[in-house]
DNA sequence: TAGTGGTCTAGACCACAGC
DNA sequence: CTGTGGTCTAGACCACTAT
């Protein structure tokens, strides 16, 4: 039950049962813990202290609470590795843009929706692509799913002086993606470069990406380089922090 | 002050408003919030619900509690970024391991605290490591602060073999840190790989670092690799994932 | 000592899911 | 309809900080 004289809160005693209940097997992935008022009668504690306990599950990701049908353990998050070399031309020869690469490695069946549209860079956008503020960008904005779940959002940006009378202002880019249409307009790409953080997600993206609230999502800025340091694109994405891990490798100097 | 019948739960609206005056400039960073007894007052709601308010501005890094004091507004994170480079052997060659040559280029003074250790390798680290399970790994364990704060833990494992009879085995490892000193063995770091990841502090992390427990970590497990693809060390890290934003960049094939 | 946040209780009513 | 989680109340006592 509860140690009343241990120091420890009872919520947090009433969490680290719970938690050692599901690592230990009983409670598996997919099961149903006890209801909340069931848990009051096992740890002879009120309904808020076992309600602080599970919000602690819930913002270790362990379980999520859904409205009207009870508290359930999250499967394990299946771990999705993304390789820095999932943007090789070698890739793009064979057919496969960035993320159908990736889906095909991991094998899993992927979809993507995109919406094309035209605007002015912000201040932001101008800084990471080197242009003037309000200069016209074009923009691919991207939903992946794979196995029908939503597992990243994506915006791209291009100066449109780059994509003016390709296939990147098109819904479909063709064969080998963006880049591929990029370098075949003679904007070669010379280095990419990946800035990584991690934040919560608004709560529009955690509906779109159906996360509980807690879970972090990865953030990450791509920035291709062309010749003479100008940046022909610059792509910011967000996945799910607990499904995705990302490989980067280089040689010691 | 609260709308009751907007559908918006109390606890979001007072998160809200409190949020706005914050962003307003109304509390500065450093600020004291009023107390939980006045915000009662002031929005006319009860303590848990002011709470729960205020666990949500905690949630988002916006604010600590502290016991027997007050909640007080958090300095915005000024973001450290990480990049690649700061790996290379110049910076060894300038007497700096990597912390210590970021904290030179992010303009903090910075400290570490070491603990060594010895254990066998479990299946995890043996995996990463090349290692057979149980062999004897050298294990450091270090605390990184920045400014007095605790920012980064990280561990660091080698097979026993490579450290005996150098400083990598001994508390401080001498300039150029314990990668100097493994090249200096004959042991010629050939590559790096890191795997980047984001997962919730444990409470022991939360309290260690900090940090509201439900902000996320940067966690990135850095893998040096030897000639043939011998793995000479593994490095587990965690960042804050509010004030650390890694960086890397890479030649398009 | 007074004021602060941390924890906890024993209820209440609401919204949602499923039979 | 019943059972679930979501929100909320009006208190209480404790631990910590500062004076």
């Amino acid at each position: 039950m509860v140690d009343r004289r241990s120091g420890v809160p009872a919520f947090r005693q009433i969490a680290a049962d719970l938690r050692q209940k599901i690592s230990a097997g009983s409670f598996a992935p997919g099961d149903q813990l006890p209801s909340e008022r069931e848990l009051t009668e096992t740890y002879q504690a009120s309904r808020p202290t076992v309600r602080d306990a599970i919000k602690v599950l819930r913002a270790e990701g362990l379980v999520t609470a859904e409205h009207g049908r009870g508290v359930f353990v999250r499967p394990p998050a299946k771990i999705q590795r993304l390789a820095r070399n999932r943007l090789s031309r070698a890739a793009r020869a064979q057919n496969r843009g960035a993320f159908l690469g990736d889906a095909h490695a991991g094998g899993f069946t992927a979809s993507t929706s995109v919406k094309v549209r035209f605007e002015e860079a912000d201040e932001r956008v101008a800084d990471l692509l080197g242009i003037e503020v309000g200069t016209e960008v074009t923009v691919r904005d991207r939903v992946m799913r794979a196995d029908g779940l939503v597992v990243m959002l994506a915006v791209s940006r291009l100066p449109r002086d780059l994509t003016r009378g390709t296939a990147i202002e098109e819904v479909n880019t063709g064969p080998g993606g963006a880049y591929a249409r990029l370098e075949e307009a003679g904007h070669t790409i010379e280095d990419f470069a990946e800035i990584v953080g991690t934040r919560a997600p608004t709560p529009e993206e955690a509906s779109l990406m159906q996360l509980p609230e807690s879970v972090s999502l990865l953030k990450i800025t791509r920035i291709a380089f062309g010749v003479n340091d100008t940046r022909l694109e610059i792509n910011d994405m967000l996945l799910d922090g607990e499904r995705f891990e990302l490989v980067y490798t280089w040689p010691a100097d």
